[in-house]
DNA sequence: TTAATTGTAACTATATTAGATACAATTAAA
DNA sequence: TTTAATTGTATCTAATATAGTTACAATTAA
């Protein structure tokens, strides 16, 4: 993965589940993010096309989830934010003089994606109130 | 991940896996992959580390494996090359007035780390033996 | 002594990511 | 109707990371 944008989307994520009912801003999200409010409107133009987030905009509007947090996993928002492999490939070309630099890449693609797919899967385990449940929690804990 | 070195890695590590016997310069390594023999070298320096590659330095010096090719795995070419974690974090620091912001990482970290050692599993499976395989195969089906 | 090689430091170029500015379009409310 | 708040998006700038290059000391076989 090149960017922190998946972290940084299922942070906004969970500011949206912890306030379900409540339109949230760009602005008080990126407050909580520690960055920029377009930054914010980015990832959620992203997360819109997955059908994850619905906005309203003019005065008053904001941002909110398309549905449940028990509905959506941290999958559905890797999927919304990253596209393609998790393992990078040069960017030249290969020799296709060389045996093994022609054969290669189809070979370890196959391995790549069964280990791809494998972190996806237990990305899929994982829901939006799963993670925002267990951040009550441990906020409750340092309380004590 | 960041960048393409576990792939160039991986390539280097079959040609080396593929001349069993032979000692193989950082200057053919770099022909194969369409690269600088220096690049290689620094690669090779980390797979060293590891135990993985030894060389012999001088004239008539080259590279070849530490082991036998049954005997490592992407994992252990993964661990060589990449260190920390899959899921990048934010450069900048979190907002600790924010409930979400101060509690967040260490949940996402978990769940993070469950899926990335699922998929470094997975790689624990694969040796480079059997891409080694895989490739002449493949090369031989291209023949028919 | 020479040529070939590794090992590594330092530098440059390129690509990616993050962040900022600007502004049109929309909408609620005064 | 006007104003203020907001999204949506294009464009630019800055910061960072990655890849590639140059240079050269150290080593070793012939």
């Amino acid at each position: 993965m090149k960017s922190s944008k998946f972290i940084v989307a299922t942070h906004l994520m969970t500011i949206l589940a912890l306030n379900q009912g409540k339109k949230v801003t760009s602005a008080e999200i990126a407050w909580s993010i520690n960055t920029n409010p377009v930054l914010v409107r980015k990832l959620i133009s992203l997360l819109k096309k997955r059908n994850l987030v619905v906005s309203e905009v003019g005065a008053d509007g904001g941002n909110k989830l398309a549905k449940k947090a028990f509905e959506i996993t941290l999958l559905d928002i890797y999927n919304a934010i990253e596209s393609g492999a998790v393992f990078q490939k040069p960017y030249g070309k290969i020799n296709i003089e060389c045996v093994i630099a022609r054969n290669i890449m189809p070979v370890l693609d196959h391995h790549f994606n069964k280990a791809q797919l494998a972190m996806l899967g237990e990305l899929s385990k994982t829901s939006l109130q799963t993670v925002s449940l267990e951040i009550i929690q441990s906020e409750k804990l340092k309380m004590r």
